[in-house]
DNA sequence: TCTGGGGTCCTAGGACCC
DNA sequence: TCTGGGGTCCTAGGACCC
């Protein structure tokens, strides 16, 4: 009886922060732009490169250094997040006018369920009437995806960009989806790829029609092995879940170091403003929180995690605090190079008062936690000299003496 | 001078209880 | 008394995504 196909519209906004600052500023209009952090204290990575800037082989997480060699008048601009929060919230007003089907999967991207819509207008014509009034009302391009489900319609969403309208019917994709190699496949990643093409998977239709299933399970675990099958196949969820950003699962807050740190005093005092932001976080989602951990990245970008479950459910900076500080004292060891500390708060449960807000607009505004730990670090550097701090050359002697 | 920050989901293994 | 099995909670960690 539920069998009847749905109509599934993946609608993802190309370059969103690029495209932002874009339709903020006619100047940028046809150059090649990128956003990203210009903090002279940290290395900056390119977040969102502009396609102007994709020409030049300019892609996200590059350094800016290196993104300046490959194109000289590259215009680098600092994040406004607030700024594409409200394009965002705008972009999904106009898409609740649509329709009320909407599963919010990020700033950026959503699924309408448009089973209802498409009574009186054909898919096409209605991704092509969104297409064009998100452009017009929202200053934004974006490319929509086609497909019986949320699986099809984000690949169809992927394959042409920007302005893409791409349809992904399940008898057809012999002809388009397995066709694509296996990297493309949303939900292979980048440890995953190499495994397949290792066992002569190189496309999504190798994947699909791969006869070997036990040494595929024993590759990949058994239910990831049996979910990419599925989805390989065309299969997928046609669940739209209206709720999905309203209660996040998690928070979490972390700061990485211009310069490998030593100096556990330090460290603790970064702890402490980084609990402040976890605490200011978790209460205005109106949510405690009743696991607090510590994420620890070495300078080899190794990473460890550690968590303690708590007795009764916090949201209070000083309590977040002491946890993480107790944690830290029993895994940080002398010698040991931190590049980035952070804090996260898992297990979370509503405090039972009104949630004012979505908390996917929510992000904390970071200037501030940037500006005390920037401050914390120049006054170690005032007080040791700031080749011994940028150095890590300092040694943990409180962190010795409190231990002892 | 490599490599940000914020999330999600899944799994494995140990502890504990029935 | 011995033994086994199942369920659930918790922590650690891996992989992926934007």
């Amino acid at each position: 009886m539920s069998n009847l196909p749905k109509i599934i519209f993946h609608i993802d906004l190309n370059c969103f922060f690029a495209s932002c600052e874009i339709a903020e500023n006619d100047n940028y209009k046809n150059k090649p732009l990128a956003v990203a952090p210009s903090d002279p204290l940290r290395r900056g990575i390119i977040l969102s490169p502009s396609y102007e800037a994709r020409k030049y082989g300019i892609k996200t997480t590059m350094i800016v250094k290196d993104a300046l060699l490959l194109c000289k008048d590259l215009i680098v601009v600092p994040p406004q997040m607030e700024l594409y929060k409200e394009y965002s919230r705008k972009f999904f007003d106009y898409l609740f006018t649509v329709t009320p089907n909407i599963e919010i999967a990020s700033i950026d991207e959503g699924y309408l369920d448009v089973t209802d819509v498409c009574r009186d207008v054909h898919p096409l014509a209605l991704a092509e009437r969104i297409q064009k009034d998100v452009l017009e009302k929202c200053k934004l391009p974006c490319s929509i995806g086609i497909g019986p489900n949320k699986f099809l319609a984000k690949m169809a969403s992927d394959y042409k960009k920007p302005l893409g309208i791409t349809v992904f019917r399940k008898r057809e994709i012999d002809k388009n989806l397995w066709l694509l190699p296996i990297e493309k496949m949303h939900g292979v990643g980048k440890k995953t790829a190499p495994k397949l093409r290792a066992i002569g998977i190189a496309t999504i239709g190798d994947l699909a029609n791969f006869r070997d299933m036990e040494l595929l399970k024993e590759t990949l675990g058994p239910a990831y092995a049996e979910s990419l099958v599925y989805h390989a196949n065309g299969g997928g969820s046609t669940e739209i879940d209206a709720n999905n950003f309203s209660e996040s699962q998690s928070v979490s807050n972390a700061h990485t170091f211009a310069n490998v740190v030593y100096d556990g005093a330090l460290l603790k005092k970064t702890l402490k403003v980084i609990a402040n932001t976890v605490s200011y976080r978790l209460q205005k989602a109106n949510q405690k929180a009743q696991t607090i951990g510590i994420i620890l990245r070495y300078a080899d970008m190794k990473q460890i995690n550690r968590s303690r479950g708590l007795a009764e459910p916090t949201n209070e900076a000083s309590v977040i605090y002491e946890v993480a500080e107790e944690i830290f004292t029993d895994y940080f060891n002398t010698g040991d190079r931190i590049r980035l500390i952070g804090i996260f708060a898992h297990r979370l449960s509503s405090t039972g008062e009104e949630v004012t807000q979505i908390s996917i607009f929510d992000n904390f505004d970071k200037i501030a936690q940037e500006a005390r730990i920037n401050d914390l670090v120049k006054n170690l550097q005032a007080k040791f000299g700031k080749d011994q701090i940028n150095r890590g050359y300092i040694e943990t002697k409180n962190e010795n003496a409190e231990r002892t």
